[in-house]
DNA sequence: CAATCAATTCGATATATATCAAATTATTAT
DNA sequence: ATAATAATTTGATATATATCGAATTGATTG
């Protein structure tokens, strides 16, 4: 198994009600994507403005957020021009679904 | 699905390398008992001093950390005179599993 | 170049949490 | 009953974090 420590920031990093919104959102995201059958080719990210009107809080609290996910590894992020693109990290999503489940 | 609030408290719980150790060395006995096939019969549990030496913090902390993940549904505990025996939460464990698993 | 817009950083404040020592409760053993 | 032991509660302190407004950076557009 890998650093215990690196799946308790994770945890801490989904512990706030609002990251862990964030976080599923990328989650139903890949669902879609996954289901829908085409993995590569769909747009498969949010950025940091559509969080900040699902989740009805500041600019700086988002960026402040997106920057917690991103060191907990759970996502990661793109930039194009002045624009981000958050993505789900798929290695740290299977990495904790091991953790929880029957290995 | 559950209560997003629900789960976020749960990860809130394991977001601190204590309790995610403790949680862990109860995943660890569950995966030695589903692999040995009887599931039933086996011991299953930590007391609070076994967790006290296995960390090396004191009692008070240990009790914290207890009562949260208790709070968190991730454990149950039970009293047998005066020890206690910290046992897994089985249906909280399949829960998260599935909040990142392949829906 | 100036204006605008997305995102980040900074500074401040309020709230939560981890931890321990000391005191307390509850149970067992002598 | 008294002593001893397991666990909890209380009180205190130190540390971390969430959030926001204001200022700043970086990219695009007019």
């Amino acid at each position: 198994m890998k650093d215990l420590n690196a799946i308790a920031q994770a945890f801490k990093a989904l512990s706030h009600p609002n990251r862990l919104q964030m976080y599923l959102e990328l989650l139903e995201l890949r669902e879609k994507i996954v289901s829908s059958g085409d993995c590569q080719k769909k747009e498969c990210s949010f950025g940091l403005s559509e969080f900040m009107h699902k989740l009805n809080i500041g600019a700086p609290t988002v960026s402040h957020h997106i920057k917690e996910l991103v060191n907990a590894k759970l996502i990661w992020v793109e930039r194009h021009g002045k624009f981000m693109a958050c993505h789900l990290n798929e290695e740290m999503r299977a990495e904790i679904e091991q953790f929880f489940g029957t290995k």
